[in-house]
DNA sequence: TCAAGTTGTTTGGGTACTCAAACTGCCCAT
DNA sequence: ATGGGCAGTTTGAGTACCCAAACAACTTGA
């Protein structure tokens, strides 16, 4: 076992993944994004982000307006959408296919969402639709190739994800 | 979202992890497990590993022969079997649920496999014992009561991770 | 206007990892 | 016995996190 250890080749940690996320959901919701924001939110230090945010500059990720407020660029953006888009659909694969109650869907989806690789996500993504499309798992082929060919857009993605969203545990596949 | 950081509260760390899943699995092979071994099977330098060590030896979860022989104690080889488990389960669940390719499949159950919860651990053995009876996932309610309520005896779960070990990639629920 | 609060940054400490390199044993062959 | 090689440990350095506390630069209210 040689490869324990790519997780630390990640794109970004899992603390980075929750600043960028963070970031992105602050401006959505209130039009912007500080230091003293996202530290609120994260249950850290404002002096833990700012350092942390200094590095997410550097690398590219953040940018901040000429009033400290705080953006994502292209490619944060780019990164902070695929973990969010992540942490859904698995904490939607828990909840509907596992049955797991939201709660513990959500901490576990949470913990891993940065981990996950693209191609994982995809086959989530088609499950579920399949699963939303009312057909049976006994139905459900794989078709990883045509998901590594790139044949399942990601407005597709998008959508599933969108559609997974802000949906409670119940009791699983019962109400349509 | 206040509880992002309830990953480094875990019973063991990644590192921590693989440390003894490897001493396990070294025992359980060629009999003796060395700070060496430990080292080459992980990758990391004979250092790393002796620290690393020290620190679960205090806390009681690797006990060291008189010949510099490793092996769990009953608390480590709980939690590393639980791990191991774990990441059975949920490679098996990639593979057989969602089709991934088995190497895909692995390298993201390990990066996961100490993160996931218990609840979400017992309910994919659960679906996967669900699908090996040829089920259809229509049939499959979730019973998290029951699992929660431990109605579902360690053995079994050791039982239906065992079943999935070894499996290769294949068609996914194809031959039977 | 001036004290009080807020904001962002910097600094010094601490933890948990990693590595390289030096050191100590030990066993074994010459 | 002596000079390799291993085995395991220790140490110094580096990275990536976190915090608390001190600071400077604002708002803002009375």
């Amino acid at each position: 076992m040689s490869d324990w250890r790519e997780f630390d080749q990640n794109p970004v940690s899992h603390s980075a993944a929750h600043h960028l996320t963070t970031i992105q959901q602050l401006h959505d919701e209130f039009g912007y994004a500080r230091v003293s924001d996202v530290a609120r939110h994260l249950g850290i230090t404002r002096g833990s982000v700012s350092v942390t945010l200094k590095g997410l500059r550097q690398r590219g990720l953040v940018v901040e307006d000429d009033h400290k407020h705080l953006s994502l660029s292209e490619e944060g953006l780019r990164i902070a959408r695929g973990i969010r888009i992540k942490r859904i659909l698995i904490q939607a694969l828990f909840r509907e296919v596992l049955g797991i109650p939201d709660e513990v869907a959500e901490t576990d989806a949470c913990k891993v969402e940065h981990l996950v690789s693209d191609v994982t996500a995809i086959s989530t993504a088609k499950l579920l639709k399949h699963i939303e499309d009312g057909k049976s798992l006994s139905e459900f082929s794989p078709l990883v190739d045509e998901a590594a060919s790139g044949a399942f857009p990601d407005a597709m993605i998008q959508e599933i994800a969108d559609q997974m969203e802000g949906r409670e545990t119940g009791d699983g596949r019962g109400e349509k």
